[in-house]
DNA sequence: GCACGATACATTGTTATCCGAGGTAATAAG
DNA sequence: CTTATTACCTCGGATAACAATGTATCGTGC
């Protein structure tokens, strides 16, 4: 057996919905949590998706976080320095910049407004206080 | 003067950035805020982006809304009817279905867990606790 | 050595979405 | 009849997530 990797897509004639629509929830909150994953030290690409997995439910693929992370260092937001693992691999650590820092805060707040104001919009709904029009 | 209604993009050789960021973050929460919006009784398009307006600070275009209105319409997710208005253009009224108000209800749940996720994410950088690595 | 698996980084193509710019229709006012 | 207002609709560009795929490095078993 050469690899059999395949993550199994099954793709059926009308399946998955709910997929689709919590990828484009993550769409633009990426950027921040990739950034946020960072606030309390550096971090290597894989551990980057392993600490949101873990930190708040958001599974990223490595084909999201790479250019995220190429994005973001372009941007001036973090920095990156090869380190040599004992075992395997090097490793691409990133660390954030006093810019990204402060962007994050911007982001954080910008964030908390803007889901506030849905959650404010979902409180009937959540409540299930129909009102019959 | 004939119109001048221009909205002054004046889009700079590097200006702009926030305001896109924003837009991303929109995605995927656009179909929800306007299933949301509908919660409480029956509105039209412009009414519709008004109300996000006033109620969620989502400030939406009427090239964003309509396609998003069809689409939910085509899933049957509302229905449309058009309705005389007393002065002007009539006016295309939507209103949920039960598969819409099924929907919405599944959605405000991940989205709940979603926003939870990112604020546990972000809660050490809005309390400032940095930790020197 | 060399095949193989594990770990890690990287890129490309597909698809979905927002929205600016432009258009149409209906009514009312000048 | 021209203009303004209100409303609906569509097209095209830009941007983004991510599945698939590829590359590089090291360790282990033979």
């Amino acid at each position: 057996m050469p690899k059999l990797a395949l993550k199994l897509s099954l793709k059926g004639p009308e399946a998955e919905q709910p997929d689709r629509w919590e990828a484009q929830l993550r769409k633009g909150a990426v950027e921040m949590a990739a950034l946020a994953s960072l606030w309390q030290g550096r971090l290597y690409g894989l551990e980057i998706i392993r600490y949101l997995e873990t930190h708040s439910q958001m599974a990223l693929a490595e084909g999201t976080i790479y250019p995220v992370l190429n994005r973001l260092k372009t941007e001036g937001l973090l920095t990156s320095e090869w380190v040599e693992a004992e075992a395997g691999h090097p490793r691409k650590y990133y660390s954030l910049t006093d810019a990204g820092r402060e962007r994050l805060r911007e982001m954080a707040k910008a964030w908390t407004s803007f889901a506030n104001g849905l959650s404010r919009l979902l409180e009937p709904v959540l409540n299930e206080k129909e009102k019959t029009q």
